[in-house]
DNA sequence: TGATAATAGTTCGTTTTGTAACTAACAAGC
DNA sequence: GCTTGTTAGTTACAAAACGAACTATTATCA
């Protein structure tokens, strides 16, 4: 290496951030796209619905930040494998209001525990005082209130 | 909402960091997307190549942990626009020395003062200790030594 | 040496994304 | 009621990513 520098990139937070976010989700991305053939915005999408309930799809696109037109391609997917119905609202039939089916509730809880064992092991890599203040302070970067 | 639950989406480490990891990119993205029209994978090859002097792609492959095929995309794409040159090892004729040009250098040099600048604004929002801790917690995530 | 394996990097076909434009339904003001 | 504007969601086309297979070169070892 000729020319070197003293600029750390490795201590670049937006680089620090992907590269964390990136390595964190490898595994779980393995498990919901062998075991359920699933992308990622619609294990997004099925997760929403799983934790929060019913929502149309613009609930989906304010709370994740997704755009519509991925939420709309993701919901597309999980219509055909039987996850999730569509059921028009009659009071503004633009609106669909999304459910997960049986099957989609099945593989929400299957994933949502997963998920929980997943991040207790990641969690038992730092205090708990330090897991607590690493969720802060991503919340407060992420800008979730 | 009809049917809720407990599971507390926004708490999962993989998607706090997610959610984290875009907020935090998106005004760095406009600037290298707008002033030069870069994408992503070419910024990183840019940063590597200008933080550690003259690099082979393998090298960067196995730092930024990005796939060969997109290295090799990106490298194109700055040697076309005169950021970087290729030069045939004469040890190994299968492998290239990558550098910066003059020109490639220039626009590291802007984006990096760019970079310093973002990463002090985001620190600002906490503690120097909370911020040291932050980004220990995300090299021991990262899987950076 | 000569066969086999390994490595650096590229290319090709497919999948996924991004962005803009679109349809359909509702809302507001005149 | 009839424009004009907004909102929900989809579609279409282009850009980008993914992964497997490929070329070219070097390494290994019988």
């Amino acid at each position: 290496m000729s020319e070197e520098d003293d600029f750390d990139l490795t201590a670049f937070l937006p680089y620090l951030l992907n590269q964390a976010a990136e390595e964190s989700s490898l595994t779980f991305t393995q498990l919901y796209k062998n075991k359920y053939g699933m992308l990622r915005t619609e294990w997004r999408v099925l997760f929403h619905l799983g934790a929060f309930g019913q929502m149309r799809a613009t609930d989906i696109v304010t709370r994740a930040r997704i755009h519509k037109t991925k939420i709309s391609r993701a919901v597309t997917k999980l219509v055909e494998k039987r996850f999730v119905v569509r059921a028009r609202s009659e009071d503004d039939r633009r609106q669909d209001f999304l459910t997960l089916t049986p099957a989609g509730r099945a593989a929400y809880l299957d994933l949502r525990g997963a998920a929980a064992a997943y991040d207790r092991a990641m969690s038992r890599k730092f205090t708990d005082g330090e897991v607590r203040l690493l969720r802060m302070m991503l919340r407060r970067l992420a800008g979730i209130e």
